[in-house]
DNA sequence: AAGATTGACGTAAGCGCTTACGGAAAGTTT
DNA sequence: AAACTTTCCGTAAGCGCTTACGTCAATCTT
């Protein structure tokens, strides 16, 4: 017998008002629906999922999808960071969050070919990452669950996306490099060109370059890595003589950078200043420490997870597209004097429990 | 009108029967079983989750559990690695992989505040790291579901296990100190009391000592952080000033310890040699590379996910602790010449598609 | 005061599967 | 040839919930 049925006899009224009473559904009087919760909590009843799930046709559990490449990728923790922060609100509101990591061969077949997604287990899917087709992205939305967009972004279409502002961090990054240390020649080591984050840090760039009047120097080189970072500087050195700065898509790519420069006897930042992007925990810890833009990893989740919230409580988001924005992170990669807070570099390694 | 209904119709046949073709089950000709098969597969049918989960009181979900503080860790995607390769073998199976991050509340109000644990959602709860209470781990297990711990061990009871061979691992690095490099002051920065992979990498050094008919010096210090391991060395140092050698219960406060001994004056590795646990990917990029010692990360999570399908399978496991084998990585800190490989350092940053 | 409305609740159907049970046909044993 | 097995399959119950619908009393209309 089920422990509804237990619980509903046990207080002489029928299951369909525990079930009311439970799901703060109308129809119950306040009274019975204090009985019920109180006996409900004293028994510790918990309604069964399987079977809410079967006559709801809701699972109250998501999937966050990611390339199996980039959890965990090697320098940072990104994607994990994402879903930690997805599962932290999604979590509170009794959701579930399941992992995917997708392999190429899954990328190829879509998403029909993956089991969990085609048995009805799950509410939506959060697909994560820059590297996930986006054949593979609409075939999934067309199904019937729901799909958002994080660090992605898929043009002419309605799928919701957050995102962090990576133009606009690329942007301030620049800036600082022309206005408080007087730049003038600044070369860009990108990535992969496509990838979504990579474009839009290009982009905001080259939006301080054309506004500080400067020429735009980049260099695109295939991969977001150290060696990339590495072999990215070294064309850069070698077609622009004249530069005294560079600033790396991403940290991974900076670190290189730095390495690289160093062997073709450039000292950094004295010669050569370089910043980075994304503030991973190593960045405090590079030598000398990175300049870079912080990326709100955590925050990216949660918002994810709102975003989720409201579609599935039906409220309607005019803005399909949000923006997490970034944060100048100054220390001495790019020349500036180390503050006091850097003299202790390694306490400064970010801790989990950012909010 | 259910999907299964319709193929059983289109086909000929009874619900029944298409049930145990694409189960597996016995009690249908060969023939009709491929009908049955080829037809689904030409419908895209596939079972609804919910509801057989409701008839098998099965869920084909398993739930990884880490502290929300660890997941992931500022320093390194440990915990991450571990879930990426529990989802790689469950999902092969068509399991499903939900991360719960739990906080010190979580932990203190103990499993059956969780709804996810409480609703019959999941079948197993995997419990990584060594901060989760004892207490917690019990209570989880004395429900219906089945627990399995990684990264921690819990004496006294049947709860499988898989962990890294921590004390053999610190045993081998301790050696290679003592055999190769002739060293015969080793100290010991041991890591917070009382977790267990701490503790065992303790245990194989003091092994190592006593083996070689040293006396042992650990310096026992509250965290396993890069602060730590700066605080531990600069005691180590003080207690012993004879000390030439330093083993660090992990990566981080080895890092931790060289920055901190060269402040102090000390060459590394030419006046102390310093080695660390863990192989994270800044090891090799650490100034000068970490000789250390590999934990087979995502290997773990791959473990502990046959442990679980076996365990679903009724397959007996006489071994309810399984350990994985780790790997000395010698580089430089330890003193040794950098290899070839070690001379292009950054290419050797751990990938993710390790085996 | 008769009818119309409302609120609180019970009845029962049904969500989409799995599986115990039973029956018919075919094969096997005496 | 009768009696027993075995193989294959259909019937139907039931997993534990939610919810459309119906009922009945209490309250509100004119």
């Amino acid at each position: 017998m089920s422990r509804q049925r237990t619980l509903a006899d046990q207080l002489g009224v029928s299951t369909a008002t525990v079930s009311r009473a439970l799901n703060d559904k109308p129809g119950v009087s306040t009274e019975t629906r204090l009985r019920v919760v109180a006996a409900a909590r004293e028994m510790k009843y918990r309604p069964n999922a399987a079977a809410r799930a079967l006559t709801t046709a809701t699972t109250r559990t998501v999937v966050f999808a990611v390339h199996r490449r980039q959890f965990p990728m090697g320098i940072d923790p990104f994607y994990p960071g994402i879903m930690r922060g997805l599962e932290e609100t999604l979590g509170a509101e009794h959701y579930g969050v399941m992992l995917l990591t997708l392999s190429d061969t899954d990328l190829r077949n879509g998403p029909s070919s993956l089991p969990v997604l085609q048995e009805g287990r799950v509410d939506a899917l959060v697909v994560a990452g820059p590297d996930i087709p986006p054949q593979f992205i609409l075939a999934a939305a067309s199904g019937s669950l729901s799909v958002i967009l994080v660090d992605n972004v898929l043009r002419e279409t309605a799928i919701p996306t957050v995102t962090a502002d990576d133009s606009g961090g690329c942007r301030a990054v620049t800036c600082h490099l022309v206005d408080v240390h007087g730049h003038t020649s600044i070369a860009l080591l990108r990535g992969t060109p496509g990838w979504v984050s990579s474009d839009e840090r290009a982009t905001g760039y080259c939006e301080a370059m054309g506004a500080a009047g400067l020429e735009p120097r980049v260099v695109s080189v295939e991969g977001t890595t150290i060696e990339t970072g590495a072999k990215a500087v070294v064309e850069a050195l070698e077609t622009w003589p004249e530069v005294t700065a560079v600033v790396a898509v991403n940290d991974a790519m900076a670190i290189g950078a730095i390495r690289e420069a160093r062997k073709l006897g450039r000292r950094v930042p004295e010669d050569l200043a370089v910043v980075g992007f994304d503030d991973i925990s190593w960045a405090v810890l590079s030598d000398p420490p990175l300049t870079t833009v912080r990326v709100p990893i955590v925050q990216i989740g949660r918002r994810a997870g709102r975003v989720l919230l409201d579609h599935f409580d039906d409220v309607i988001t005019v803005a399909s597209r949000t923006t997490l924005s970034t944060e100048l992170v100054v220390r001495t990669s790019c020349g500036c004097a180390p503050s006091p807070r850097d003299g202790v570099a390694f306490n400064d390694v970010r801790r989990g429990s950012d909010r």
